[in-house]
DNA sequence: GTTAGTGCAAATCGTTTGCACGGTT
DNA sequence: AACCGTGCAAACGATTTGCACTAAC
């Protein structure tokens, strides 16, 4: 059984669960996620869904309630970029944090065992009952340094 | 001298060094946040400023203004929550990040050193000329998790 | 057949902008 | 007097919502 398939499966146990339905949009876009890594808006989604699928009929408000599910879900995440809205990947089997490059916006994964662990000692250190964080690093990344000396 | 008077002096030559005014509206705006300490949405802290200072005209776009030069100014910080706007706190003194309270939406601060050292380490691992982060956790307050169990 | 999901367009929310007027330098 | 800052309202972009219709169960 390939990894999509044990998702899907999980997915519409989710779905039987609360009394939802398994519709081909909602397929189509935890398809389309699962296939295409990367972070993509819901608009660039919607645009990447319409090229692959030229006769379904989508729209963008179902975009964003299937995106809203999926990640409630745990299925996806997404990062905030503040009032520029957010971008959402499919969430890899290990959890990672990000550089944010503010020159060309690219994202930067990374995975840091230290940071990880001293998230739970801060959150017991308050009595709070943690159920995810997000750690973003922001600044210029190599190849956006190399490109200002060229200049 | 206070350390408030100290700020407004920076603030001043900020303006000066680059050409702009010091008006009634952005030492209310700077006054406001250093004497509130807090998490203020821009529309939170009008109505404060309107409730302070009733004989004051103040709009929205100000505020916006202003808290964007300040922040520019590294008077003030932000932090952002996705589609849902952004708070802004006054620059203290020493930096910090934050526990989220998803029930109640309170922010808790935390400072802890393994995390700031340790974002340097990652910042260097790729190269990276780190210039800020946020690093939020996410989940329940001690109260919120104590009232759960009264209902 | 019942109920939830959909697309569409309108509505909403946070934020930004154009403009004529007023305040700071 | 020159020029920046302001309030206001309109514009904007991301997201949400109401509704009649359609599809999944």
């Amino acid at each position: 059984m390939t990894e999509y398939e044990r998702v899907l499966i999980s997915f519409k146990e989710i779905l039987k669960e609360n009394g939802l339905k398994f519709t081909t949009q909602r397929e189509i876009i935890l398809k389309t996620l699962y296939q295409n890594s990367g972070h993509f808006t819901p608009e660039e989604l919607l645009s990447l869904i319409k090229e692959s699928y030229p006769t379904l009929t989508i729209g963008i408000a179902t975009i964003y309630r299937t995106l809203g599910l999926l990640e409630k879900s745990n299925i996806i995440e997404s990062i905030s970029f503040g009032a520029k809205g957010k971008k959402y990947e499919f969430g890899t089997k290990e959890h990672h944090d990000h550089l944010v490059c503010l020159e060309c916006e690219k994202l930067i994964e990374f995975y840091d065992d230290t940071i990880e662990r001293q998230q739970e000692v801060i959150s017991q250190k308050f009595n709070f009952k943690m159920t995810g964080h997000s750690m973003n690093i922001f600044g210029i990344c190599q190849e956006c340094q190399d490109k200002k000396y060229k200049k």
